[in-house]
DNA sequence: TTGTTAGTTAAACAGTGTTTAATAATTTAA
DNA sequence: TTAAATTATTAAACACTGTTTAACTAACAA
């Protein structure tokens, strides 16, 4: 077996385990995720992971940051909307939402440290401590362009960023953790949370 | 010793276990809590733990629901403003915000059951299902009373309620995970959360 | 004093993440 | 092909977790 394809191997146990973690979570969330579920799973030893692994919590961060990247693809997959900027913003965060449901338990461990404290801030620090996100620049580049545009009256594009995107966060957490909701009850709670919100953007005060 | 001494004797120890346990929860939050750390601090052995207790989950629960009262208390604590519902609307959230911030781990343990999703279920069924919960039941019935004051226009006030709690929800799980913001920019958040919120849902659309 | 009860604990079990040292397999070098 | 070196894998242990069992001690009542 030459170099590449050991190195192929490598590479196809370790996207094994990130599978099979995947699946674990989806069933029994990030706190369910053991070592030894994994290995179990894979009928390895639990030390194998270790050489794939820094350890548990690299799984985990390689799983969050996984979905950090769908979401932005999701975001990012709205089409500018040069003449109405709102339209576009909702668009955006219709996505948001759609791909944070899908993925619900990668998303509360990537909004809520679901597994020790430490995720959030390395990641964050590995970025450039303050510097706003590449989902956050969007929403501010857009709201700024709304503004400029005349949907909305002049505000800090960072601060109403900021606002929507916790008020949304708030939305799909209580979705997510109230699993028996209709999908009926999920349509009317979305719109009318837009409804509010971007009635609330507009107003002149 | 007489059989009431004895009994004050044990809620004097099931109290001091609360006590230790609080603390814990307040350095380390409910995921640091453990039955060692609660007895070592007691200088009692792990077992005694389960004589006053089901089990650590028993012990997270009543904190839980003391963290509940405190901010049932806080809400009910704004006074009746029959001319200004919307005044008093904004004061309530204002008290529960206040509130909320003041016990942020056992909060975000209330809301994300950050042990188990236990707690929050078994506390739901005691309830029965599907009834409002009180201070959901206070939101309520002042959004009705703002309709029929000419606040705002009509509305379903429980789709209403659920959407401005789930957005001062997740302004409040952000505050409380971004530990290292300044209280001046707290300030701006909250203000312009409740700008948008109460200016959207005044808009007769 | 005896018996009963309540309070307390040592020890163990099953589970967790992780490390160490030894072993098995495989690739490289001679 | 054989020997050396490297890599892959694991068994076993460590230090934690929550919890249970059986034993023990102390205090009370008869």
């Amino acid at each position: 077996m030459g170099r590449k394809r050991q190195l192929q191997k490598q590479e196809e146990i370790r996207n094994e385990i990130l599978e099979v973690a995947r699946s674990i979570i989806a069933k029994d969330g990030v706190r369910g995720l053991s070592i030894r579920k994994i290995t179990n799973a894979m009928d390895y030893s639990p030390a194998i992971i270790y050489h794939y692994f820094k350890d548990k919590g690299e799984i985990i961060e390689t799983l969050v940051n996984e979905g950090y990247g769908r979401i932005l693809a999701a975001v990012r997959s709205v089409k500018r909307n040069e003449d109405e900027p709102d339209t576009e913003l909702r668009e955006v965060f219709t996505n948001y939402i759609k791909q944070a449901l899908a993925i619900p338990e990668e998303y509360k461990a990537m909004m809520l440290n679901d597994e020790g404290a430490v995720l959030q801030k390395t990641a964050l620090l590995e970025r450039g401590i303050s510097r706003r996100s590449p989902t956050m620049q969007m929403l501010c580049d857009n709201i700024q362009r709304g503004i400029d545009k005349g949907c909305y009256p002049p505000c800090d594009p960072e601060l109403t960023a900021q606002i929507i995107w916790t008020a949304t966060f708030g939305l799909i957490i209580k979705l997510i953790i109230e699993k028996d909701i209709s999908s009926e009850q999920v349509e009317r709670l979305v719109d009318r949370h837009f409804e509010i919100l971007f009635s609330g953007i507009k107003v002149r005060s």
